[in-house]
DNA sequence: AATGAATGAGAGTTCATTCAT
DNA sequence: CATGAATGAACTCTCATTCAT
């Protein structure tokens, strides 16, 4: 069975010495006390390794911030890639699917998905750009089943153009209240929030127990 | 005619020489850098004072953003209070113009939402319960508004307990990328937010054009 | 009499708290280790006073030795004015005495000029070239002595336009090796550097004994 | 015809590898930023070689400025003795064939001039005697000179044990001002300074158009 | 209420150097 | 001989806060 625990690191061994290591210690740095708030050598700590070891790795703590929302922002799109694929032609379960992943991903990093909506903002120039494009990506994804939705009469909502921001909007909200032991199990988590999108963008819901 | 400008302070005179001066220069300084990347000095820069003087205020940092957070929460709540109540009795009319309310603090005071949103976690002890506190009072009202339309018949949502956090997730989110020169007015996005709003709990919606 | 001890320090009180402290402590820092050599702690621990406390007075380590310069030209450039205006009209006392009164501060201030030779080029942008251009108004004081006496027939150097930097290298050199327990005196090596400028312009030298 | 362009290495190769190359890199890179200001990592990047490679050729940036300074001398030294060598018995020409191979060095190799004149300090120890023990060869060959021309009545200077010391700090003072590009070509400059050499010890100039 | 000077702690970053390979 | 990873010390500079005036 798949871990889907809390510790499941983001970041993998990346075959370059303490390079995984680092990484992962940075989000959790940055998922503690901000990235203004963390410091290199609460890092280093973490990385079990030295302060000045991170800088043979990352030229500057912005780029190891930079690192870090990219690798969460592939994992994120790499997961909604495959669900949409993965879920047939119509709007709906395509839909459903889509937001199904993008949950499971809340749950699964957290922390990932925190740092990641609220710490971007300390990147400037191309890493930011680079970023704002990447998480674009996703949220293009959304708008695509919703315009293809609308188009089939599935979806009635008034307003296509916004509908997929939304949905996205309430998924990673997740990240700030959800508690692995709280009500709802991840899968419930999941259920509801693709519900959610349906009704947003108006589609028929399916009658509940 | 009310100045609803993206200007308009969030904190007026409050009687006591610079307080207000010192809470709006904080504000738009834990706005533009984040609490943890904001210094006092630029606090200072921004109220026109020195910086010594910001401690004959507040005895602390920590306690200047507590009161940033607290005059935003305020005013949020007597918003959607005064909404509530000018609303008529019936869930549907109550939750939108919650709702419109609601967004009209979030335009109004971009930036006062999402400090609010992001920052709060700096905080610790009483403040941050305090805070936590009057938050929640907030989302009270918007819960009881959907338990009655739940158990009016108004709303069929199979996640009562959840809508409202849910709701409220959705508006505050405007803050993330409203603009004020965007496509959608302040007036539209109430409504699109309201019609949100309805959808999440699933009541019938009205036919639009 | 005058205090021409080589413990006389440079710059005199500027009546703002410890910053003549600091100018001295950083030009006795950066005469002991050289610009890059020396760290502001070393400076604050010569002055006495905090390392942050530094930067209540200047902004960057550089800006302090752009003023420690400033300090020294602006003696320098003084005291060589003040001996050719008292000089009388002739070119050859004009040079004489503007030697010796150069060759006065560099014994006075064997530190100040050594820093001044050796660590301007790590200034840069505007500092640099103030404090270039304050030198050039040293080295114009001198080439227009040289110019006044090659046009009156005094001095025959046929290097008229090379002759006043030669001069004030050769004075300046005195700092590098200048020891006060040495064979001559501060007077006697005024006189030398004397006669070298007359004979490196090529002006008629009085006989020795 | 020998090449006496400024980029003439001042270090032809060692036989060791990529020693000289090293050697080179780190008279440029202390010739740019002074010994403080350049750092290994300089160094290695200059000589096209990792940083941990500098250690299997020098044990230390001391040593490394040690060698470099080591080199810059003895070339300088050996090019006054065989100009000295070849000028004949006579005081005069000595000293003018002196000065032009000391001038000629000076161009050839400004960055060595300039390294050595202001870096030796940051020596110490055995490293920082052994170089002023080589400069002083040089300086004691100017001496001997100036004595002799003495001795014969060439030279009427008063100062007659201080004026190898000027001679040759006027000559080194040339790396801090001269420009490729200037007013005075390589053999003008040579011929000026020979002719001041001759003037500062007070020796008959010949006539000049 | 208001200021400028002061401070200790800590920030990000770079340093010369070492070591295993 | 050559390298990349590692390290402890040190760097310049900024921080929140205090205090005398």
């Amino acid at each position: 069975m798949i871990d889907r625990s809390r510790g499941a690191a983001l970041i993998a061994d990346t075959g370059r010495g303490n390079e995984a290591a680092i990484l992962n210690a940075a989000l959790e740095a940055f998922g503690n006390s901000g990235f203004n708030g963390a410091s290199m050598r609460d890092v280093a700590r973490g990385a079990g390794t030295s302060l000045s070891n991170l800088y043979n790795y990352f030229p500057s703590k912005s780029r190891l911030l930079a690192e870090v929302l990219r690798h969460a922002n592939t994992e994120l799109y790499a997961r909604v890639v495959r669900a949409v694929e993965d879920a047939g032609d119509a709007a709906s379960p395509r839909m459903r699917d889509a937001v199904r992943a993008y949950v499971g991903f809340v749950v699964d990093h957290q922390v990932a998905m925190l740092v990641s909506a609220s710490e971007v903002r300390y990147l400037q120039g191309p890493d930011r750009e680079r970023l704002v494009a990447e998480r674009d990506d996703t949220q293009s994804l959304i708008e695509q089943i919703v315009a293809q939705g609308v188009e089939s009469g599935e979806f009635r909502t008034p307003y296509p153009a916004d509908a997929a921001r939304s949905i996205l909007s309430l998924c990673a909200a997740i990240a700030t209240w959800y508690r692995p032991d709280g009500r709802l199990s991840r899968g419930q988590l999941a259920e509801q929030h693709a519900r959610y999108a349906l009704a947003l963008v108006e589609a028929p819901l399916p009658r509940h127990d």
